[in-house]
RNA sequence: GGGGCCGUAGUCUAGCCUGGUAGGAUGCUCGGCUCGGGCCCGAGUGAUCCCGGGUUCAAAUCCCGGCGGCCCCA
């Protein structure tokens, strides 16, 4: 289906050329645009001879900061206290929990100290094992409960399968995980809710849609009651997990003794929760809203969020980049983040391949005749649109179109997403539905066996059963395509990264 | 877990089969001309041919091992 960008009218510009259509074709090849547009938006650069390592660029370091911003400030409004842990984790802590070690063994880096290696320690793949022991210490009785703790650092899995830049990687440099602690099952369950709420409204930031599904048993995290997590579907079909919740119970805090004490005077187990998200969810975002084109970053996380582009002709070379630099001064003053590209050496047709490939959400073009006119030119990178502005109301109109960006992002996004959600009744069309890039809900009984019956034969991996809709309605009278029983839930499968 | 393909200036790539001076495009620097969608011309710059070993008078090229990347199957 072809999608048309009409654009809207906004109040006081004038549209002086219609919006088109993204050029997608390089896009769907997924891997190959990504690597090439983020090594050549200049934001990444994954030469480094590390396997699964990779080094983040100045540019690449703005969008992250902004992006961190954001998730800093979700956490501390919600009562989330930072922290800061070791990397190492000795071996005794890590191996404590049973079913947390034996899943985590095979891709731990172990780090003996010399050659002797008496020491044995891990890097972190994840934090639980590091900071439960020290919690216990922190945690008296009812009154600290509950405790909300969360730290941005970076962890380690080594990785056999295939790495990516940004979406597989053996150093995860940018693991922002919550832990909370709780007085009972009831209050860590409200906090799972709270943890939904944060991240949905981290994505909603991103302008990054999302399905939410509780992952099937055989697929939760290590040591872990239930599994909640986020996926997304990038370019290529394939989903990529961008966020997971976990509810661990006491598990983790029978194997650490990690106790409180209860009003009624009796020690009990606290219940835990824990949450994290990686920098997979900027992959996530520069993915969803690409183009043949380069980037597009959503304006609230972009390092730049207007270009403003001189156009320099011999006599009036001067006049337009004094222009130009007096439009800089508004925007910063009404705080939009701007640059002034006044290069001599490049042509303007040049420099706005070059922006737009970087993700840069509005160009300003200023030449001799807008100048004339007291006009100015801007450029949307979301739909092309060519708009003529008044000079004088500039600072407002792109204050509305930065908004109407940020919307048509998010809504382009999730038109795409929910479109590539499927139903199937059977085994052949979920097939048929996944190899075409779709993510299919096939009725599902609710035995594990069915649902690993099914991943195999649509060689497909199980998202999960969704959490964000109500299911009863469609499975009605709908049947498990492999036992024939009548469906209890919907199970999700996908290609996965 | 099993199998296959690949690695040559910053980037993309020719050369490898059939061993003998590493070629192009792009980028970068300087100069000129241009500048409302990747202008053009000239000069210059840039390569441990992924690493280690072997075969050979001679290895980017053939063989073995490693590292890294990509793809397929389970």
């Amino acid at each position: 289906m072809i999608l048309i960008f009409l654009g809207f009218p906004i109040a006081k510009l004038r549209t002086v050329r219609p919006s088109q259509e993204r050029p997608r074709e390089k896009w769907r090849r997924f891997i190959e645009w990504f690597n090439n547009v983020i090594m050549e938006a200049e934001l990444y650069d994954y030469r480094y001879p590390v396997k699964g390592c990779y080094v983040w660029r100045p540019y690449g370091m703005k969008i992250r900061r902004n992006v961190e911003k954001i998730i800093r400030r979700l956490l501390e409004e919600t009562g989330h206290e930072e922290v800061l842990f070791p990397v190492f984790i000795p071996q005794e802590f890590f191996a404590k929990e049973a079913e947390h070690f034996r899943n985590f063994e095979q891709e731990v880096f172990w780090v003996t100290k010399g050659l002797s290696g008496e020491e044995r320690l891990i890097l972190r793949p994840t934090s639980e094992t590091a900071m439960y022991p020290m919690v216990r210490n922190w945690i008296y009785d009812h009154k600290d409960l509950p405790f909300k703790i969360y730290q941005i650092v970076n962890v380690f899995r080594a990785e056999t399968k295939m790495t990516h830049p940004m979406i597989r990687l053996r150093e995860i440099s940018m693991f922002k995980e919550a832990h909370t602690f709780h007085a009972d099952r009831e209050d860590a369950e409200r906090q799972i809710k709270e943890a939904l709420e944060i991240y949905k409204r981290y994505f909603d930031e991103l302008c990054v849609p999302y399905l939410l599904s509780m992952r099937p048993d055989w697929d939760k995290f290590p040591g872990a009651v239930y599994t909640l997590a986020f996926d997304t579907l990038m370019p290529d079909g394939k989903t990529l997990q961008i966020g997971t919740i976990h509810y661990l119970g006491t598990n983790f805090s029978k194997v650490f003794e990690v106790m409180y004490l209860r009003p009624d005077g009796k020690r009990d187990y606290v219940h835990i929760t824990c949450y994290g998200i990686s920098e997979r969810s900027i992959a996530a975002m520069l993915a969803v809203h690409g183009d043949d084109r380069g980037l597009c970053i959503p304006p609230n996380v972009a390092p730049i969020q207007v270009v403003i582009i001189p156009i320099m002709y011999k006599e009036a070379r001067e006049r337009t980049r004094e222009e130009a630099y007096k439009v800089k001064a508004e925007l910063e003053e009404a705080g939009i983040r701007s640059v002034v590209d006044d290069r001599e050496d490049k042509t303007p047709g040049w420099k706005y391949y070059y922006w737009e490939l970087k993700g840069v959400p509005l160009r300003i073009e200023i030449g001799p005749r807008d100048i004339d006119n007291r006009k100015v030119t801007i450029v949307r990178r979301d739909n092309f649109e060519k708009y003529e502005a008044d000079r004088e109301e500039l600072i407002e109109s792109i204050r509305d179109l930065i908004s109407e960006v940020t919307r048509n992002l998010k809504e382009q996004a999730w038109k795409n997403l929910m479109q590539h959600v499927k139903l199937a009744t059977s085994i052949e069309d979920a097939s048929k539905l996944i190899r075409e890039g779709n993510i299919v809900e096939v009725p599902w009984c609710g035995v594990p066996e069915c649902g690993l019956k099914l991943q195999e034969k649509t060689d497909a991996d199980a998202l999960g059963t969704p959490i964000d809709k109500d299911v009863n309605k469609e499975i009605q009278d709908l049947r498990d395509p492999i036992c024939g029983r009548r469906a209890n839930t919907l199970l999700r499968l996908s290609w996965r990264y």
